[in-house]
This record gives structure tokens, sequence and C-alpha cells, in this order.
DNA sequence: TATGAATGAGAATTCATTCAT
DNA sequence: GATGAATGAATTCTCATTCAT
């Protein structure tokens, strides 16, 4: 009868707690002053104790640093979701897709995202989801090298990947009077595409 | 005919003092691991007591609001300086004036930017220099309003200066590989000047 | 059949620790120079770190305001131990056995008495043992209504609180050569007495 | 004609600028919260430096001393405008006056009163004015010492200024419902007479 | 004398982390 | 594994007092 392996239950109750704690860690990071954003405050909107945290997380660094991997992972699944990398259109098609991906991506938790932003300094490399939306942004424009004017496009999709996250981050969470409107999608789309494709005067 | 002007030493000595608060406040702040970023580490950095900043600063934060002010006004200052608003050239010139101006300001104290950016979350009516900045680019952009495709003239100024602000930022500050190179700040121009005169495919 | 009964651990050691604590605050407060009354040398006195103390209580006021309730507390019962509220005795015995309560309650730690007045201001409704004692006059002095002259039962009472208090407290705490002396208690007896049953003149 | 002697001035400046400290000092004590009495906020509201209070405190105990001194003397003068000390009258009306004066004297600032009792803890030989008002209160009740039942005058008059001090200070102070009457005052000196003329029972 | 900037010891309070149960 | 009481180093901030001007 012990033949069943209790591996993956007690595994599975691990990766629950593992996620109220960072459920709780993104709550208070989002809807609490800074100064009540400490593990004992975070223990206690997670309904676990101080303990569990050490448990699962050697210090409070890594706490956020998970939060932020997670996060990063669930941007990723998001754009790849609207299809972003799927392809098959035209330039002007494949960005709008890219565009409203990203929009898509910011708005499951635009709060948590500026925090996370704030907190943590990594480069790409050092989170999951930052080196797969790199990729796929490099394989989109990859498709259509020949369209694009600039010779570098490793250049080309690191300014492509900086302007779309400071242009939507920008109209997602700082919401300025000039950029409530539904247009601006669309806009970004426009300055992206005449960036890629500009015929460089004289 | 003693006619040194004995400035009043009372200002003199308080300005001394909180300048030389400050100034300790950003070196802390960009050479030191964030734990040593504390009044007590500033106070003594600074050559002056603790007292000494409780006296000028009701807390730490208004300290760092305070170096954000600094900061930025001399950001503006330098945009100004490098003759961004002069105008009288044709838009691509202007551009280049105006991102030549970016990377001088971003590169006086790059490591104090990104901290700053990091630590003080502010609209740009917050602080003197980012309104002044805004004004100057929109009177650039007004000057030239003419070749600029999108009528909303609000929105393209706030775009340029989100584009500007990212990339110039990350050339600056995040130093990644692809960016290493002369042509940057042409390339950087060339992006602003071909979104700005995009002509909208049908 | 291991009978004893094993207290819930986690009550029995807050409230061993709170009471350590309230111990060390009163030694502190009737035994040290006032500038010695701070949290770190409470703390070291209980044996206890100063986080124990802000476990327990949210400041140092709050830590006063518990010594002061467990102190009227401990008066209350005093005073009910001595049987002042038992009656069944004529109006002199009755106010002997207030008075002699008076004194007892005020002996057990005359310092600790003089110093929590001195910090602590409350309303007797503001603290449980002032209520009490409150009650337990009046109930006495209800009992003798017919022997006392003035008409308002509830003035009289607090009149009589007042004067027992203040002359008790000056007999313990200010110990004027005048007072010592053994037959202070029945002085104040006979003082009390007297007001309760005074033929107003004319 | 630097005959005549400046002394006078000088001292009569001198004088006016302790009498605004300290005025300041009772203005804060009594109208703002106690975190805020400190000679700092006292010099700024006096209208002087801080230097000035050292000037002429050697320390804030002094300071506190020294207004303790200024109002003990004041609540003496009052009550000798009254007329306790005059007599010529029977007893009842002397002890009226005297419980005129002490509201009278009680009346000029309870609020400053009421805190100096909290801060400062002194017997009455250490100020000017309580030695005096026991003086007049030895001498009222020594006129009546034939209508006095207690031999011991000494110990009579120790308890008649306590019961005086705590039953004039609640009423004024504490504002208890019971006390809000016009005929307290009366009812206070009925409780001192019976007490000075009660007939010890049995 | 008067000023008020500067001092700095010291106090209250916090919170990441540990560990006995 | 889980708990949460306990820890204590560290941090912010205060304020009586001094002293150069």
């Amino acid at each position: 009868m012990t033949a069943i392996p209790r591996k993956l239950p007690r595994q599975a109750r691990s990766q629950a707690t593992v996620s109220v704690i960072l459920d709780a860690t993104a709550h208070i990071l989002t809807t609490h002053p800074p100064e009540e954003f400490n593990t004992n405050v975070i223990a206690r909107k997670a309904g676990v104790s101080v303990g569990s945290i050490y448990q699962y997380f050697p210090n409070k660094e890594a706490l956020l640093r998970a939060l932020h991997d997670r996060h990063s992972t669930e941007m990723a699944d998001a754009i790849e979701l609207v299809g972003a990398a799927t392809g098959g259109a035209d330039l002007h098609t494949d960005l709008r897709r890219l565009i409203r991906a990203a929009f898509a991506a910011h708005e499951a938790d635009p709060a948590l995202h500026k925090m996370l932003d704030q907190h943590v300094t990594l480069t790409r490399a050092d989170h999951p989801g930052g080196e797969r939306i790199h990729q796929m942004v490099g394989t989109l424009l990859d498709r259509h090298r020949d369209e694009i004017t600039h010779g570098d496009l490793a250049r080309v999709t690191w300014m492509t990947m900086r302007m779309t996250e400071a242009l939507v981050h920008a109209a997602v969470l700082d919401q300025p009077p000039e950029f409530a409107s539904p247009t601006v999608e669309e806009d970004i789309v426009v300055a992206l595409h005449s960036f890629l494709t500009a015929q460089v005067p004289g």
C-alpha cells in the first residue's frame, strides 16, 4: 500500500505555499505603502508564518527575484499567446500584433510591473521572460529584414525593444492626458514602422 | 573702499552646508552599496553632523527629492546650454542638437541619474527640470509643425520625450554591446526624424 | 494520567514576557534616574531584547499605561481584600476600613504609585482600578446615607475620594515630619467622618 | 557725561527678556503637545534665540524651576490679595476667604498649574510661594486655635493645606460633572470647618 | 550681549532573520 | 515542515547645549 509515491502531493503543496507567498508579496508591493513591504506583513497576508517564507526563500531579495521571474514569464506567455511570434503577415501587421501583445502583457498587472521595475535591477539575461521576448522580437524583425533600412539587425532589435517598452510602459502606467485615447497603439505602431523603414536623408 | 562684498554670512554658510550634504548624498548613492545609504553615512561623508541634515531636510526622503530637483535642474540647464532651444535650423539639425543635449545631460552623472530614477517617483510637473525640458521640446517641434505628419502636437511631444529618454538613457546607462558605437546618436536622430515625418501607410 | 496540565505554551510564554517587561519598567521607573527610563535600559533589565517590548507594546507610552492599569487593578484588589466593601459595620468603622485599605494599597509600592501619578494622566474611567474603587466608595457611603448630612451623594463620594487620595497619598509619599505618627490613619478617619456628618452652621 | 549709571536700563532689559522667555515657556507648556516642549520651540515663541535662553538659565530644568517660582509667587500674592491673612473674622468666614483665595489662585492659570505640578517635584521649602502660603494658613488657624479640636496645630495646618489643595485643584482642573456647581466652594468650606471642629466620638 | 548654525550623544522604533518547540 | 516568539543590529530622528561670529 505504501507503494504509491507520495512525492508529488508533497511538492504540489510546497508549490501552493510558494504561490501563496508570491501572491501576497505582489499584493503588498502594489497596494500598500513601501514601509509595509516587509516579511512579517507578507507572511500575515499569505496566511503563513514568517518561518515558512524562509523555508522557501533564502532571504527577502530572493523573494522579490522570484516574483520578478514569475511576472516576466507571464509577460512572455502573454506575448506568445497574442501570437506576436507566429508571423506570416507583413511588417505593419506584425508590429501591430507585437504592440498589442506588449499592451496585453503590461495590462495584466501594471502596478506590479512598475514596482518590480523599481526594485529589481537585472539585465535581460537574468530573467527567463526577458530573453524570450528578445528572441521573439529578433525573429519577427528578421522575417522582414529586407524591408528594414538599418543594416545592423541586433541594434535595431534592441532599439525596437527599448522604444516599445518605454512607450507602452508610459502609456499604460503614467496615463498622461495626452495618451488617454484609443489610437495610442496605432501611433506607436506607426512610430516603429517608420523608424524601421526610414530613408536616411542625405 | 574696502569693496570686497561681504556676502551675507548666514545664507552663504547655510547654502554651503546644504550643498555639501547633497554632494555627499549623491556620492553615497552612486558609489556605495544600498545598505550604506543612510543619514549617518551621508553626514560623515559630508563632514557634518547628522543634526545638520535634519536642520535642512525634514527627512531622508526630502533629501532625495532635493537631490532630484537639483539634478533635473542641471539637466535642463545642460540642454539649454547646448542650444537645443535656440532653433533656426532644419528639423534634422534641431533633433541632432536635442539628442546631443540629452546625451550631454545624461553623461554628466549617469550613475546618479539611474539611482534617482529608481528612488524618486515624480511626474514631470513635480520637479523643476521636467517641465522646462518638456517646454523646450514642445517649442522645438512647434517650429517644425508643418513638417510633422501627426496632427496632435501634444502627443507627438510626449512621444518624442519618452523615446528620447528611453533610448538615450539606455544607450548611456545600460551600455549594451550593440550600442557601443559612435553612430548611436545619429541612429536615434534618424529614428525620431522618421517617426515625426512618417507617411502613414494607406 | 500524566495529569500535569500543560498550560498553553504560547500564551504562557507571552504572558511571562509581558510580565517581566512590566516588572522591569516599574523597577527602572522607581529606582533609576529619569534619564535611564528608556526602552533599551528596560529591555536589558528585563532580560529580553528591545524587540520583545515592541512585540507587545506599540510604544513607550503604552508600556507606561499598561503598568498603570496593572497597578490600579492591584490597588483595587487590595482595597477589596481589606473588606472595605463588605460592610455591616457603622460609618466610623467602615471609614476606618477604607482608610486602612487605602494605606495598604499605597504602601504596596509607594514609589511606583508616585511615578505613575506623575507620568500617566488618566481619568478614572480610563483605567480599570479607578472605576472599581469609585464604585466601592459609593456603595460604602450609600449604606450610611441617612447619617450623611449632604444631600448629593455623588458629590460626597467624589469629595471623599479626593480627600482620601490626597491625605493618604501625602501621608505615605511626602512623609512630612508632622505625619510620622501612628495616629495619622485615625486622624484622617476623623476628618472624613466629621465632614460626612457635619451639621452645617446656620 | 558717563557718570549716569547705565546699570538699571540694562537690568530692566534683561528682566524683560527673562519674562518673555518664561511667558513663552508657560505658553508652550500649556497649549502644545509635550513633544513640542523644547528649548528651540520656546526660543522661537519668545522671539529670541536659543542662545539667549542659556544666557539667563543654565539649563532646561532651571527654566522650569524659575517658571514654577514665578507661578507660586503669583499664587501667594493672589491669596494675600483676597485677604485670607488679614483675619479678624470668625473661623467659618476666614475659611471661606481662604477657599475663595485658593480658587482665585488656581483660576489664574489652571492649565499651567497642572503642568508644573507634573513636571516639578519640589517640597514647599524649595519655592517661595509654598512657604508663604503655609505661613498664612498657619497664622489663620492659630487665630482660632481654641475652636480647633485637634491638639497638634502643625499637623492640622498640614492636613488643611492638603485637603484644600486636593479639592480646589480637582474642582478647577478635573471639572467632574459632580462639581459643576456654584456651591462647590461652600461645600469645601463646610468640609474643612467640620474637620477642624470635629468632636471625636467616644 | 545676541544670534542661530552646528553638534552628537542618545532615544525610539523597525524588521530581516533565527530557532526552540 | 510549520510556527511565531524572540532577537538585536541598524536606522531614523530629536533636542539640549555650545560657540564662532
